[in-house]
DNA sequence: CCTTGACCCGAAGTGCACTCCAGGTTGTTA
DNA sequence: TAACAACCTGGAGTGCACTTCGGGTCAAGG
């Protein structure tokens, strides 16, 4: 017979982690009274599961572990460290933004070289130089670069 | 009197990366032939320059040292390995595209919260249990968060 | 009861991308 | 020519986020 509770395997598919991962996280103070069988043996929660959700999302952003840690302890002291708690993902809203930025960029220089190569595969580079071997803008190395 | 090649330190300041960087990137293969001047002291040039922005906004948007050594390899090549770099570019380029989805999704769950908090603290709550401290939406801990 | 697989724990190990160190050399400046 | 910063090298060290290990416990099926 089921219950609500989700084993560690089961939590660990659920989040898409490594039940070492969820463990680990335990430990970092990331999630804290998880829930355990008269024997000792986990028992996570649907809100466990939600909890983790938020972890992986910031962690998939690039927040560090202490910095989570320090939004699990927030969240801990329940309404009084609301403010902390906005200030806190304000912060990391902006580093997303930041992120946007940088993966945008990055996705105009690999498109432009794309484009580069498949002129040149194509037989038909759009550069002045077509048929020579040099060509600065193709991959940034310009003297050696093909 | 300055020559048109780039000290270490100029060139860790133009690259914005650090000087130790720059040697490292060397001994993995990312960097050839970097020009030395009689004495051994090393001279970038322009195309250096632009080959470690390159570098770094590969590096930026997570591709693994190995992999941008494998790129470098290729690009040593020449025009014989186009095809395979366009291949490694185009791999790179779904990667970033992936990137940006979960970016996307992360500032939508970082935004909803953040509006969720700003409400509670302007005393005007959107949920309907309103007054109450418990609140699941507000931080995925559900039961006992605020 | 017995096996077997999932689970428990603390601790050690791993891979990555740098970063720092020690001891020596170069090169510019006073 | 003396001082001093910036440079050179090989190698060791660091911080992060896990991951693996070893030895023991728990619980469901046969």
């Amino acid at each position: 017979m089921t219950n609500e509770f989700l084993t560690p395997a089961e939590m660990a598919a659920a989040c898409s982690v490594s039940v070492d991962t969820l463990r680990y996280y335990e430990r970092e103070g990331l999630l804290d009274d998880i829930a355990r069988t008269s024997g000792g043996q986990r028992q996570y929660s649907s809100n466990d599961v939600a909890w983790v959700q938020v972890l992986r999302c910031l962690r998939a952003t690039a927040m560090p572990i202490r910095e989570m840690r320090a939004f699990a302890e927030l969240v801990r002291e329940g309404e009084a460290a609301l403010a902390d708690r906005l200030d806190l993902l304000a912060n990391h809203r902006k580093r997303i933004v930041d992120q946007v930025a940088v993966l945008h960029d990055a996705l105009e220089l690999v498109d432009h070289k794309i484009e580069a190569y498949t002129a040149v595969l194509a037989g038909t580079p759009k550069v002045e130089n077509a048929g020579q071997t040099r060509n600065p803008t193709l991959d940034g190395k310009g003297i050696r670069a093909s």
